[in-house]
DNA sequence: GAGCATATTATTTTT
DNA sequence: TAATATGCTC
């Protein structure tokens, strides 16, 4: 693309001496924009690189960013901070983190880490794990962390049960990561705000440091990110932001899509510029997806214009069910591949991770190469997470969820007992588990092995850690899996232990590059770099351009990528969108906006698909087509029935619920039980007109006894309760039940196997 | 304390 | 379906 700029992007390059938002539609040129954009203020307004703060969504989006700059300048712009959020909240707290009570060895605890938290804090706190799912109440705090709510302020505002649940949970949270000195993923947002908030001295270097500050994806920013870019640029309102609120698809993870409506509200001297035209797709492609978005009502509003005239047609295949719908997906792929392009040209996208299954099934018995993106970290998997546990314990002696982790990898004979003794011990003395460990001689009632295993550990982790202050990180892995005998542990676990070795081989391999690499960021011991690097690395910064595979991925992960075809499944009520947002109006407009971010990633070929029975967690369920397909918007595809879909389509029946939940049901039950198997039957069953629907595949089972929310029922085991639910149908038909016996409380259970009786007053 | 078998139950998206 | 929690045995 070495095309001269269009005047819009023209005007965004060159606009300075104020704030600025760039409302820039899918495919407008954007990054170009941004790159140019920054190499211009270094070369010709000398604004020396390291005045830069540049603030990308991923950090594949930094890397690439910081290399397009690198050519357009013919060197690297050393100094210039460029990454994301996190990734740039993590530097500064490295820095600061006095202010916040940790020190600059600070570690990062993932989701694991912080809910594995949250949930030994519950039981002390005697919360139970039925009432508030622990990852209820983390997501309560996350969503507090990002509105900036503090655990005093939390508490007083806390008026729902489960708000009350999670300030005391929010208030231990926050002391132990304290003590751990550790951080979560929301602090590497929060955080860096206390601090520029606490101090004005720190708040103004900052500030007078970075001069230009510019932000990439602003629509998807929440009010820690606002106010963190605001804290810095506030003052001098060299400011760039650059967004589409079309494209806005984070609420879900608190960002306030208002940040981008409202950008010139809040710097009044704004000046705004909007990039519509769009080079990427064509024009079909481009109709949909206007189609598509008009619906929606919370919009800046603009339409985009496509160069590219001409083009296939957007076709929409009906299939039968998931894998009817997985085999014409991969039969397009095929077709395109075959008389067209590349497997890497074609990308197939999908709402949820588990619908990734049926499509790769499909592509292995067509013996077709494929990479799903974002499922399985690298740095996700067991045996990496348990050296790098090691090597967390190494940086910050602190970690106590490191500790949990390492004690256990290898076994050494140090279980729950143990640790639960070791932790209530540490936590009266006010010290870390590992610090705890080293005063075992004076606890009682320990085991002499166990006494042993743990002093070894100790002697293992002061080892390393003596060896960190002038080693690679390699040295300190190989030093840690000979110390501890992790390879002879894998090799011993046959041939799957094998693959883990070979994991843990890349391990050491990546470490060791790790430094010649990125060179050791400044102020960064090589350790807490790679560990780092380890948290806040994505499945998606991990994608190469490689291979020659079909990608896939989420429509979230696809955010900011093209492709020549592209093929988005799954376009069912209840799916896509999902069941939750369907009575949500402004969660149905997100949703709908992911579908334009989807649809909108296609250069020349758009497929979408949608399947009259999906296999959901094992249960066969009918589904109709999404509602972001019906009206206007379906004068811009070209249906294409699977024959199996052609051939088993029939007129429906007038109960919805009836036949396409199983075919379970015998006619006398089946006016009884249509309005309570609620819970499964689609509320959006279209009105009126007849309706195709599809034979299911299971034989319908024999009568069962059917229940009604509200009836008394009796248990041979459980004894008697009320019904409170019920859900599926048939064989798989559930109730819940709400016994009377405190101690056994809410049961779900499968009616066939059962034995419920009724009555019983 | 660890490993295995059975029971339960959850399903949204990610830094 | 598959991942996790619980219970049971050695």
């Amino acid at each position: 693309m070495s095309a001269a700029l269009n005047p819009a992007q023209q005007e965004a390059v060159e606009h300075t001496g104020g704030p600025l938002l760039v409302v820039a539609g899918a495919g407008s040129g954007k990054t170009r924009v941004l790159t140019t954009r920054i190499a211009r203020l270094i070369e010709h307004h000398r604004v020396p690189p390291s005045a830069i703060l540049a603030v990308t969504f991923t950090n594949k989006a930094a890397g690439e960013m910081r290399e397009r700059i690198g050519r357009l300048l013919g060197h690297d712009p050393a100094g210039m901070w460029i990454g994301t959020f996190h990734g740039i909240g993590a530097r500064m707290l490295r820095r600061h983190a006095d202010v916040v009570g940790r020190t600059p060895e600070y570690t990062i605890y993932d989701e694991d880490d912080t809910l594995a938290v949250v949930k030994r804090e519950m039981e002390r706190l005697r919360i139970s794990h039925k009432v508030f799912t622990p990852k209820a109440i983390l997501a309560e705090i996350s969503s507090a962390k990002n509105a900036l709510v503090d655990p005093v302020e939390y508490e007083r505002l806390g008026r729902t049960p489960i708000a009350e649940a999670a300030a005391k949970v929010y208030r231990e949270l926050e002391g132990a990561l304290r003590s751990a000195n550790a951080v979560s993923f929301d602090d590497l947002l929060t955080l860096p705000v206390r601090i520029l908030r606490e101090s004005e001295r720190i708040r103004e270097q900052f500030a007078t440091r970075f001069q230009q500050v510019l932000v990439d994806e602003y629509q998807d920013t929440n009010r820690a990110q606002y106010e963190f870019v605001r804290a810095i640029a506030a003052g001098h309102g060299h400011l760039a932001v650059v967004g589409d609120d079309d494209q806005a698809i984070y609420g879900w993870r608190g960002a306030d899509i208002r940040n981008i409506l409202d950008f010139e509200r809040d710097f009044p001297s704004a000046r705004v510029v909007r990039l519509e035209e769009n080079y990427r797709s064509t024009a079909p492609i481009l109709d949909l997806a206007n189609a598509v978005i008009s619906v929606n009502e919370g919009r800046r509003g603009k339409t985009l214009r496509t160069t590219r005239l001409g083009g296939d047609p957007v076709t929409l295949v009906e299939a039968a069910d998931d894998r009817d719908e997985a085999d014409a997906v991969v039969e397009s792929c095929r077709q395109w591949q075959g008389t067209r392009g590349a497997w890497r040209d074609c990308a197939i996208l999908y709402r949820t991770n588990a619908q990734s299954r049926a499509m790769e099934e499909a592509l292995r018995t067509h013996a077709i190469p494929y990479r799903v993106i974002g499922a399985v970290r690298f740095y996700d998997r067991r045996e990496i997470k348990d050296l790098v546990a090691w090597l967390r314990l190494v940086a910050n002696p602190s970690d106590d969820e490191a500790f949990r982790r390492a004690i256990t990898a290898p076994k050494r004979g140090v279980g729950e007992t143990t640790l639960e003794l070791l932790a209530a011990e540490a936590r009266t003395n006010g010290v870390s588990l590992l610090e705890q460990s080293r005063r075992i001689e004076s606890m009682p009632g320990v085991r002499p092995a166990t006494r042993n295993a743990l002093t070894q550990m100790v002697a293992i982790v002061d080892r390393v850690r003596a060896l960190a202050a002038d080693s690679g990180v390699d040295r300190l892995l190989l030093e840690v899996i000979q110390a501890t005998g992790f390879d002879e542990v894998l090799r011993a676990e046959g041939p799957e232990g094998l693959e883990r070795l070979d994991n843990v081989r890349e391990l050491v391999t990546s470490a060791a590059e790790t430094l010649i690499e990125d060179g050791g960021e400044v102020g960064l011991r090589p350790l807490d770099h790679f560990l780092q690097r380890a948290t806040l690395v994505t499945g998606l910064d991990q994608l190469g351009p490689d291979a020659d595979a079909v990608t896939m991925m989420t429509v979230h992960t696809a955010k900011g990528l093209e492709f020549p075809m592209v093929c988005v499944s799954g376009l069912e009520e209840g799916l896509f969108p999902l069941f939750r947002t369907i009575d949500d109006p402004e969660a149905l407009e997100e949703e709908r906006r992911l579908l334009y971010v989807a649809t909108t990633r296609a250069e020349d070929r758009l497929q979408l698909s949608w399947a009259h029975q999906r296999r959901r967690n094992g249960e066969l369920l009918p589904s109709v087509m999404s509602s972001f397909l019906r009206g206007g918007v379906a004068e811009y595809y070209t249906k294409q029935p699977t024959a199996r879909a052609k051939g088993s389509a029939r007129i429906a029946s007038p109960f919805l619920g009836g036949s396409a939940g199983g075919g379970s049901r015998s006619g006398r039950s089946e006016g009884r039980e249509r309005p309570f198997g609620g819970a499964r039957t689609p509320e959006w069953s279209p009105r009126g007109g007849t309706r195709v629907e599809f034979e299911p595949e299971e034989a319908p089972s024999q009568d069962l006894p059917r229940f009604v929310p509200g009836e008394r029922v009796r248990h041979t085991r459980f004894g008697s309760g009320t019904i409170a639910e019920l859900s599926g149908s048939g064989r798989d038909a559930k109730v819940t039940v709400d016994f009377d016996d405190e101690s056994i409380g809410r049961k779900r259970l499968v009616i066939a196997f059962a034995g419920l009786e009724r009555g019983f007053e």
